[in-house]
DNA sequence: TATTGTTATACTCTATAACTATA
DNA sequence: TATAGTTATAGAGTATAACAATA
């Protein structure tokens, strides 16, 4: 009989074994988080106009503009004239960017192999539902709570 | 059979949502997740020293000050003169900082137990475990890595 | 008029280096 | 001489508000 309390402080304290990993493992690329997942984004997007970048990473314009000015700087996006529009610019991911993030996929692909190599399939099945009932609990609570 | 990069993005997207959660959670409660950990620390060490804080939460010196300025200027935390040492200030919570960490652990434990109510306790305790297992496979990697 | 992205301003978290007061 | 904590300085991430250029 596992304790509610055990089962998420263990998922707490895995979070935070992750993130640690993560944004060490991304420094190590140049990338702070936040430049990460702007890079991400736009891996997922192809060039995109700040506006929708700051509408699909959910932080302010003038936000978007200060990590895109890092970016820049660290030369793994640059800013072009939008063809229709001259209020925007295209954010654009420079061959160092589109390089850089695939080898970033690469790494985490790696690391997933690793971390599972010795766990049986079972276990790792049911460890893969249980997440997913947590997710998703997750989620209903919020539905619940947002709708009041 | 589970792909473990499935799996490892269950994790991922799991932190995600918990670290959003919580940080809105701390929010309510006029903390940043920063303070909110050296409040934490303090609640179980007792009052400190801001040098033995800095080792701790493993932050420079100066960062401490500025952590500590902040709750200061909220009421979470007072500064002590330091009985023996007149270098040091002791770091102690206040009645409210008291007061607001414990109303932070019951809801914590309360959310655990949301989250769990509906899972059938076999299920439980296999997540629990395969936690366990990522857990440890991490801490090993990294001890692995570190000793080259 | 509405929208895109900027400048202006401000707060938090983080770091290193130099300095003060004390040990 | 070493230690505790500060000031000085800097960079990153975040926000709102005002403003320019363009739609």
């Amino acid at each position: 009989m596992t304790d509610p309390v055990a089962a998420l402080a263990r998922i707490q304290e895995l979070a935070l074994l992750l993130n640690g990993d993560m944004d060490e493992g991304l420094a190590a690329f140049g990338l702070t988080p936040a430049r990460a997942h702007l890079v991400g984004e736009l891996r997922r997007l192809g060039p995109s106009t700040q506006r929708v970048l700051s509408d699909v990473i959910e932080v302010s314009p003038r936000n978007i503009t200060g990590l895109v000015d890092g970016l820049v700087a660290t030369g793994f996006v640059t800013r072009e004239a939008h063809p229709t529009d001259r209020r925007a610019t295209l954010v654009t991911l420079t061959s160092q960017g589109t390089a850089v993030t695939e080898r970033l996929q690469l790494e985490n692909d790696r690391f997933a192999q690793q971390l599972f190599a010795d766990m049986p399939p079972r276990r790792l099945d049911a460890l893969h539902a249980g997440l997913g009932d947590v997710i998703a609990t997750i989620q209903a609570l919020r539905e619940a709570a947002s709708r009041g």
